[in-house]
DNA sequence: TGACAGTAAATGTTATAACATGTATGGTCG
DNA sequence: CGACCATACATGTTATAACATTTACTGTCA
C-alpha cells in the first residue's frame, strides 16, 4: 500500500494546508484501522462499539455503571446508548438493574457470558494492533500518543 | 480538556498495551475532530462525507468521476455511493450522466451550485483545522503526518 | 455470433446512528 | 408541603450505513 495519501485518494491537487493533511490522513488511518477491528470482530458476531462498551464494563467490575458513565467512557460519541446495552443485553453478556438507592440510575454488568466473549478475544486484538501499530516501535508509538493527546488537549 | 486519555475516559486501569493505548487515542482524536467537523457543517445541511464527496468532485474537474473512482478517493470506506451521490444530486449540488462510451459508467460533475457551496465553506473549514491542528506546529504535524502514513503503510 | 465471465452501478433490505421528544425520579426553595 | 427545575434514561422517528443481490453493459473466445 501507498506511503503516501495524496496518492493513496489519487487526488491530483496538493492539500490546502498541513492541518488539513494531518486532519485527512487522521481520518483515513482510522478509517483503515476500524475497518480491519470490525472485520477481526465479525465472527464473533459484535461490532466495534460492542467491543469498546463490553471492554468498558468489564474494567468497572462487578458493581457495574450506569448509562451516563458508560458514554463518557466510551471511544466515540454514542448517542443512543439505551439500545447499544439493549442488544448487549440480548445477547447474554450483560444485564441490568435499576438502582435501588437512587431510581432514575439504570446499573449495566457484564456477565460471565460477556467475560468470556472478551477473554476470547483478548489475545487476538492484541495481536491485530502489534500488526497494524507495532512497525512504528515503542518510541514512536509514545510520540504518536503525545502528539494526539496535544490535539484533544487543544480543542 | 484533560490531556490524558486514561483520565479523559475515566478508565481506571492501564492500557492493556502502548499498541492499544495508540489505538484508542487514535479513535478518540478522530471522534472528537470528526463530531466538530460535522457540527461546523450543519448550518450548511451537509455532512462530512458528502464534503469529502464534494471535494473529490471539485478536485475531478468538468469532466466529473465515476462512482467507482468516488469511493476510492473517499476518506473512510463508503458501501453505498449510489445513495450518497443520490442525495448530492436531490440537493442541486451534483449532476450525473451516464457515459455515452462505456455505458457502464456514470460520470458525476459538481454543479454550479456545488462549488459555491464549497466555495463558501473553504474559509471556515481552514480556520476550524488550524484551530484544531494548529496548535501542534508544522513540525509536529509533518511528524504526525509521517508517522500516521508508516501506519497505513505496514497494513 | 453468441454464450460467458468480468465490470460498473443500482436496488432491496436490515441494522444502526442521530436527533427530538417523552417519562420517571430526585433535589430545591418559596 | 408542593410547584419547579434538573437529572437519567427510554422511546419514536428519520436518515444513513452496511450488506447481499440484481441489472446493465462490455470484451473475449469457442
Amino acid at each position: 500500500m501507498s506511503t503516501n495519501l495524496k496518492e493513496e485518494l489519487r487526488q491530483k491537487r496538493p492539500f490546502a494546508s498541513t492541518e488539513q493533511e494531518a486532519f485527512l490522513s487522521l481520518g483515513r488511518t482510522w478509517a483503515v484501522l476500524e475497518h480491519a477491528f470490525s472485520e477481526a470482530l465479525k465472527p464473533h458476531e459484535i461490532t466495534p462499539t460492542q467491543y469498546n462498551a463490553l471492554r468498558i464494563l468489564r474494567g468497572a467490575g462487578p458493581e457495574g455503571l450506569s448509562r451516563g458513565d458508560i458514554v463518557h467512557r466510551m471511544v466515540s460519541r454514542v448517542p443512543d446508548a439505551t439500545r447499544l446495552l439493549d442488544r448487549l443485553e440480548a445477547m447474554g453478556l450483560s444485564v441490568r438493574a435499576r438502582d435501588t438507592q437512587d431510581r432514575r440510575y439504570v446499573r449495566t454488568r457484564i456477565t460471565e457470558q460477556g467475560l468470556a466473549l472478551l477473554a476470547d478475544l483478548d489475545d487476538s486484538v492484541q495481536e491485530l494492533h502489534e500488526r497494524h501499530l507495532g512497525a512504528l516501535g515503542e518510541d514512536d508509538l509514545e510520540t504518536l500518543i503525545d502528539l494526539l493527546s496535544r490535539i484533544r488537549s487543544s480543542i
